[in-house]
RNA sequence: GGGUAGGUAGCGAAGUGGUUAAACGCGACAGACUGUAAAUCUGUUUGGCUCAGCCAUACGGAGGUUCGAAUCCUUCCCUGCCCA
């Protein structure tokens, strides 16, 4: 493999970063693996705890693309020994921890969501079980004595929650502890992180020194806002986009996001170049382009990323439909209901076919105007339902489902 | 070990014996409007039923006092802070 020129690599590298830290070692080493014609070896921990990868970890992921597609090692580390801590960073609160197995589990298919983004080639895996499982107690001691409270405790969020009274358990002082260690197995040059990671990736420089290693620069991304465009994107808020959405719900769910958030998705969801970027921008504040036309640009290109140009098109057809023009979709589930199934009325059908949770809901949602039963608007929360037909119900603004009698 | 402050619905946070299924804010959901599942406005937000009403659960767990408890008592669990 040749490497591109420095310049050029660092362009690359520079790209929708944050944060180089520090630069000029970064170029040091990108010179020395010129000369020797020796890839770097590029670290980015997984975090098992959520096996569902949306586009805010696409960020990341894809930086770590360009990466070996400039002829560097991607080495993926799989957290399934730090799943088992939880990782503190932005959390008030201790996270739940994962056994074992739930994390090596979660590994997978992290792995296979993460091949979305990532080139087979030029690709370690590792698990962090490896060598952390192996520690001794004695092992733990001396690399804790390699870092002091005072420097956990500038980390935001423990002094934070420290001063707030909220619990700090010992564990959770140990992750980034546990997450350097990594670097240290591994030898990494350049660890790959949120900036909301800085904290742990530069823990990792720390302990790679003093256990006589060379350090490793980091590289911070942007996080993601979530589609409420107020909160960082994550699962536990709801307000993600997984890889493995569906085109339509992908294409949805984009068209939901805030206006404003256009053009951090143009660059960071969709890697529109920063030309096109601003292109797109300065059509809608000077131009007076719709933002909604904007935003179906975008949901094409991110569909058509994760999926295909087909299915962005198919995506778009679906919106413009149901949501444009009020129309069915093409394709609607099917509920078949059991046979005895006479005299249950349109609460009773809603709940079975789990269209809603319970049947004060039901209720509820009729009361509200939001069930419609072939087109027709329901009112009475009783009415009995004739299914000798199939027929087909809506729920809310965008759940179908065509429900018949086996 | 001693002292002290707490644990309330998805979250934050009121309420300190009686219309309290529990204020308020956020979130979520629905409706209206629209340019869209943006924004804005309105409404809803424990479950069941013989359904404009009724019943059952619910304020860390378990008991108790009382006609009546999230509110008082006992005990247990959990957390913060201060002192040792």
């Amino acid at each position: 493999m040749k490497f591109p020129p420095i310049n050029e690599q660092m362009d690359m590298i520079r790209f929708g970063a944050m944060e180089i830290i520090p630069e000029d070692e970064l170029v040091k080493k990108l010179e020395k693996s010129l000369k020797n014609n020796k890839p770097l070896i590029i670290k980015l921990g997984a975090d098992p705890s959520r096996p569902d990868l949306h586009i805010g970890h696409a960020v990341v992921l894809n930086k770590m693309r360009q990466f070996q597609d400039l002829g560097h090692i991607a080495t993926l580390i799989i957290g399934d020994f730090t799943g088992m801590i939880g990782d503190p960073t932005g959390r008030n609160k201790t996270r739940p921890q994962l056994t074992l197995e739930e994390a090596q589990a979660n590994g997978i298919s992290y792995l296979e969501q993460a091949n979305l983004i990532l080139s087979k080639e030029r690709l370690q895996v590792r698990h962090n079980s490896e060598w952390l499982a192996k520690m001794s107690f004695r092992e733990v001691i001396d690399l804790a004595s390699k870092y002091t409270i005072a420097q956990l405790l500038e980390r935001d969020d423990f002094s934070k929650r420290y001063k707030e009274g909220i619990p700090i358990s010992v564990h959770e002082l140990l992750y980034p502890l546990a997450q350097a260690m990594d670097s240290v197995a591994i030898q990494s040059d350049v660890e790959l992180g949120g900036t909301d990671q800085k904290f742990n990736l530069l823990v990792g420089r720390e302990i790679q020194r003093s256990y006589g290693l060379e350090p490793q620069c980091i590289l911070t991304v942007p996080i993601l806002e979530g589609i409420d465009g107020v909160e960082k994107m994550s699962k536990s808020y709801n307000n993600y986009i997984a890889l493995t959405d569906s085109p339509d719900e992908m294409f949805g769910k984009i068209m939901s996001i805030p206006d404003v958030l256009i053009t951090r998705y143009l660059l960071y969801a969709a890697f529109a170049p920063m030309a096109e970027v601003e292109k797109i921008k300065n059509s809608i504040e000077k131009e007076g382009v719709n933002p909604r036309d904007a935003k179906i640009d975008l949901a094409m290109r991110i569909v058509e990323k994760y999926h295909s140009k087909e299915a962005s098109q198919q995506a778009l057809d679906h919106f413009e439909k149901i949501f444009k023009h009020k129309e069915l979709p093409d394709e609607i589930p099917e509920y078949v209901m059991e046979n005895d199934s006479k005299d249950l009325n349109i609460q009773d059908i809603l709940v079975i076919s789990q269209l809603c949770p319970s049947k004060k809901e039901a209720k509820r949602l009729i009361e509200q105007g939001g069930v419609y039963i072939n087109n027709e608007k329901q009112t009475d929360p009783f009415a009995k339902i004739d299914l000798s037909e199939p027929k087909i119900f809506k729920v809310g603004k965008r759940k179908f489902l065509k429900i018949k009698i086996k």
